[in-house]
DNA sequence: ACAGTAGCCTAACGATTGTTAGGGTGCTAG
DNA sequence: CTAGCACCCTAACAATCGTTAGGCTACTGT
């Protein structure tokens, strides 16, 4: 026997590679017979597990979505200033890249797989409303000023997305979350206000 | 003289049009089929111009590796501070990102289908030289003590490399080079001013 | 003991893939 | 005018794709 056949982890098994081989070669590229060698199975008895290529993307982007949008939840509640809320919705797309970082490779690199079936019309749904949130809250940021001006005319939200994203490809002992934050908030803040070093004092928090 | 169905441009009409859908949709992902019909042709016709579908693909990495490997070596021989030279080659790769965005789309995207083609030896060997300039580089301008120590011990070239080509993504007009020039250098550059000093940012609890 | 079923297998299906064969049309050089 | 080539076509090839059908084995609850 191998390592822990229990009972019904070898489905979670087969997630795990095929989101690692989706991840590596893309959605197209990896076929069910790749993903069935890599699982030491055969392709017909990946359909024991799941229904249909389709289903196991979908259920792979599907445990991703749920816990970005546990996170940003929270976020959306708490009582932050801009840049502070702006920073942990950074942090929370970090964590998520990191506990589901195939998951969002996926997501991010076949686009038009995901934007196609027809079992991720929640995720979609969900992505939609987190880009209202990084929205609100950029614009939010931008008018307490304290984003630098150059920023104020373009997409802040899909530059930092973007740059975020890219970041699921490096291994993570490579670059810490710490590091991505330093540089892209470093990045986009307003100098003079850089120069305060955090909140103004005179705001209490509760 | 008129642009319209000229002699031979109609190789650069294939060359264009299924490098945007590499880009969009992923190598595999594209069927000969679909190129043809995006330039009005059958699948077939392509063979007149490409012996293959990965000889398609490589003769879009070649022309954006030539273009690139020429700013390189102009740099690589031009007599610059260490941080002139990291800002000269950022500048570079946005400078190939734009005249070339769907080829840097694939050669980004599609690793492994780059590393696998017999017909890429070259691309790929100059992306190893490029690599040893960008890290020459990046010591230097730490050893001059002009980079944040935190980036000491980390491959600030993959970090710096997966940053700019994941703007490969952004249409031109929404994000300049300048703005994301901005972003990097001042994420890095020393000296390092610590973000959120005096309180823990909010961390997602996973 | 025995029926049920979870889990995997082999074999094969139709559809689609990259690619080839071979022929037709129109421009161009001699 | 005519031979030749550039260019594109239709038709089809073998291989591979996701998927289905049906059967075997081992464990489970009663």
């Amino acid at each position: 026997m191998s390592q822990g056949t229990g009972r019904a982890n070898k489905r979670d098994a087969v997630l795990r590679e095929s989101a690692r081989l989706f991840a590596e070669r893309g959605v197209e590229a990896t076929t069910m017979r790749v993903i069935a060698d890599a699982c030491g199975m055969q392709a017909a008895s990946l359909y024991h597990h799941f229904a249909s290529k389709d289903e196991l993307v979908a259920a792979i982007l599907v445990r991703s979505d749920a816990h970005i949008t546990g996170l940003y939840d929270a976020i959306r509640d708490a009582p932050l200033e801009p840049v502070d809320r702006l920073e942990a919705m950074i942090r929370a797309t970090l964590d998520n890249l990191g506990h589901y970082r195939d998951a969002a490779r996926i997501y991010y690199r076949d686009r038009a797989h995901v934007a196609a079936s027809p079992l991720l019309t929640q995720v979609r749904d969900h992505a939609v409303a987190h880009d209202e949130l990084w929205d609100r809250t950029i614009d939010a940021a931008i008018a307490a000023g304290r984003v630098s001006p150059r920023f104020a005319a373009i997409s802040l939200r899909r530059l930092l997305q973007e740059l975020m994203w890219s970041t699921a490809r490096l291994r993570g002992d490579a670059v810490s979350a710490d590091d991505i934050v330093h540089v892209l908030l470093r990045g986009i803040l307003a100098p003079e206000l850089e120069l305060n070093r955090g909140r103004p004092p005179h705001r209490p928090k509760s």
